[in-house]
DNA sequence: TGTACATCAGTGAACGCGCGTTCACTGATGTAC
DNA sequence: TGTACATCAGTGAACGCGCGTTCACTGATGTAC
């Protein structure tokens, strides 16, 4: 099997992406010496240094959807749905912080406009299951969107996070904010 | 009166980081050029770059102290108290979100840790006034904090923040994460 | 008051470096006959 | 099966650029006499 450059380029700038926190910091000369590649080599699979970082923020968003799936897929309950959800967000954007905050830094983010409206009906089919006191569920799923994305930000790279475990942590921002029943669970 | 270079190198840089959106971004020779002073003059006052970025950063929790302050003093009940610190957070990393990514990302954070027991006495007096049922107020008011940041930096640049007023966010989210109780003020 | 001098903040030229990007090239692979 | 050739992914050298940092300098300011 022939290497496939694409891959171990894009391989490459994430492993990058990480070792220096940013994007901003990741260099095209940087992503084709981790590949063990000359830099002109880019050129063949990338227009520019922008689109190769382009398609890494691309693969974190299709990532952060796969893991967000995988975690809610064939759980009936929809509580328990909305934390899994939640928490595999969560841990996706713990696993590459630089990613998620590029991601989520500065730019435009359809991707993540989309993930929300999921977040949104979440929360909608707890209120349909009597299991949310919500009023509105939006702006309600808003809230959850901006603690969680906190909890990644804030705590990205912490040795030692203070507090609860993670789970606890989100399960406790989540029930709060979208108003989910007590003794449920 | 003569200019202070000092402190125009240090609006410089903080006009730079919010132009560029990042520290990473901002050079030397940007400051100087940005403070119309060649490149060297900047080592009259700080040793290199990084010391210069550190003091943009230690201004920003100076500030960030002083509007919370500002915000909470003679604020007699505690609810209304923490609600207005808290607003002021936001405000203040809003009003500069590059500068305020610089402080809380990646590098250590003492001042970032004094300003967090503030926030915990403040629930702490809530719980104390009645006004709380938080059982476990440095664990609770971890919660508030993750979620103050997550506004700042989910929001921060954006045209049209989703949802109702930041006012009402913050309100929102400190109420529900601090368990304070409803139908108060 | 006037002159000589010390001080010192800021300048301009220069350095070496890593960057993004280009270009002609090489050398392996696959196909046509 | 063997030879000639086309294709094309990746190379190495080179470019111009902005960077951080150094160095000897300049020229204004203030002080001593």
């Amino acid at each position: 099997m022939p290497r496939d450059l694409r891959s171990d380029l894009l391989a490459a700038a994430g492993t990058l992406v990480e070792r220096n926190g940013s994007v901003e910091a990741v260099s095209l000369r940087g992503v084709a010496r981790e590949a063990g590649v000359s830099a002109p080599a880019v050129y063949g699979h990338f227009a520019d240094l922008g689109v190769l970082l382009d398609a890494v923020v691309a693969h974190g968003f299709t990532d952060l959807v796969a893991a967000v799936r995988a975690a809610t897929d064939g759980v009936p309950d929809p509580v328990e749905r909305l934390l899994a959800g939640c928490g595999a967000y969560v841990r996706c954007g713990l696993s590459a912080p630089g990613r998620y905050r590029a991601m989520f830094g500065s730019r435009q983010v359809p991707a993540g406009a989309a993930a929300f409206d999921v977040l949104v009906d979440a929360v909608g089919a707890c209120v349909q299951a009597g299991r949310s006191a919500s009023r509105d569920p939006r702006a309600d799923a808003t809230l959850v969107w901006t603690a969680l994305h906190g909890l990644v930000t804030l705590w990205a790279g912490w040795v030692d996070r203070p507090g609860p475990d993670l789970d606890a942590q989100v399960d406790a921002l989540v029930r709060r904010l979208a108003l989910v029943d007590d003794g449920s669970a």
